[in-house]
DNA sequence: AATTTTCTTGTACAAGTGTTCAATACCTGC
DNA sequence: GCAGGTATTGAACACTTGTACAAGAAAATT
């Protein structure tokens, strides 16, 4: 499938001195419109002429840029790629000493953080919805870009929480990373809180977020304690295995 | 709509004596097929006639039951309310006392055994399946289900957390059960534990159930710990508001 | 046995779906 | 200016969608 450039590639555009109305990037806008519109109803429940008339543009120019719908499903991920990559960033530059207390956190940091500020973000709102929502559950459109860009971070921090928690299996480790991206993942699409609260809290309060990240970590000490050698039944009970 | 009994519900079924190959129930079979395909697959990419195919019955014997496909569709969720009775019933017979450390364990497996007993067994799987794949995002279809079945749940657990928690705010109650209800639904339809856990977990194993417990039992301790008298920098802090 | 009610089905329809294509406008480098 | 590529567009295609309906079969009731 051909797929071309953007307008805005374009080599030179200053033509004229004077402000020659640039032509709108309408690539950018269809894939902008694919994203909050796939964000707010789902994949199946949109349909190309609704993203068409939501980026303002003809019909035939959707397919024109991306090809058939799933192509255009795919772009939107492969152009937010920059966020995973600097998930992974922070990650890295966190020390896994399992002595430091402070290890848990930070990691737990590192995971939340960048999806977080993405979605209090008003270019990033969408994608983060969208992850959120179409990434959650496994279908079948939805597979392949959940094991091309996700499965590799998940395991990433799998590692990190593992290296932090030696006296952990790996299977309970990634249960417990399981737990805690089904709490981010709801609280990123989350617009319930303002109801059941009772109006005390609201969707976008950027307080909840250390809030997230306490209940996380608190969550995965209690889940996966370190032997303590000053209570011998735990440790007994490791041993076993 | 006009909306037929199941043909099960005759008055007297027993003519002859000799088992007279009893009609199937068909009307229950379109049910289970659309429960089936919906939490599969999602509302809107599952078509009646697919459910017809699955149900093995004629396209229109499918509208003939339920009408339009969203009636169908919320016809899943009156037939399994008995579910969320038994969950609220669980909580019931709770006691809330504040002062027993195990009363948050205590809600908390109100809150998820009966979910997770339901996705462990044959006949409740699919349905489990649908609440969290569907109810997990309140899209337009789904918002009144949510509403009218769901929310009065919700609105109940918080009330018992927050007599467990009297310390807290109802607001940080809340966030707090929007981060348990996430890592719970995540858990009820993962599907990726084996890929992260390099084998190591199965996605059925009921080994995780306690381990999801005390992972939000833990989350919710870290999050909204009680003022404890003997540190008085967090009491300290708690008394500004 | 006759009649009413319930169940079952093939078929049709209008509206909407994703996708394609030829024709046109636009811009750039010669 | 003129070619040549890129961008843009309206229209049409073949197909699927949800829904409705009339007519027949089966069962229940009289």
């Amino acid at each position: 499938m051909k797929m071309p450039d953007s307008p805005t590639a374009r080599t030179s555009s200053v033509r004229k001195t004077r402000a020659a109305a640039p032509r709108p990037d309408r690539k950018q806008a269809i894939l902008l419109a694919a994203e909050k519109l796939f964000a707010r109803h789902g994949y199946h429940a949109v349909t190309i002429r609704q993203i068409a008339d939501e980026a303002a543009v003809p019909l035939a120019l959707v397919g024109y840029y991306y090809g058939q719908k799933h192509e255009l499903f795919h772009a939107i991920f492969e152009h937010w790629n920059r966020t995973i990559e600097e998930r992974l960033a922070a990650l890295q530059s966190v020390s896994h000493d399992p002595l430091d207390p402070e290890t848990l956190r930070r990691i737990i940091d590192a995971f939340t953080g960048p999806v977080l500020k993405l979605r209090a973000s008003s270019e990033g709102e969408y994608y983060a919805l969208l992850v959120a929502r179409e990434l959650y559950h496994a279908l079948e459109e939805t597979d392949r870009v959940l094991r091309a860009y996700f499965d590799p971070m998940a395991h990433a921090f799998i590692d990190a929480l593992q290296e932090a928690l030696p006296h952990a299996t790996r299977g309970q480790v990634a249960w417990c990373y399981q737990f805690a991206l089904g709490a981010l993942l709801h609280h990123l699409s989350d617009t319930r809180i303002e109801r059941l609260s009772l109006g005390e809290s609201r969707a976008g309060d950027p307080q909840a977020s250390p809030l997230l990240v306490t209940f996380i970590t608190g969550g995965i000490r209690a889940a996966l304690p370190p032997p303590t050698p000053a209570s011998p039944s735990k440790t007994t009970r490791r041993l076993k295995k």
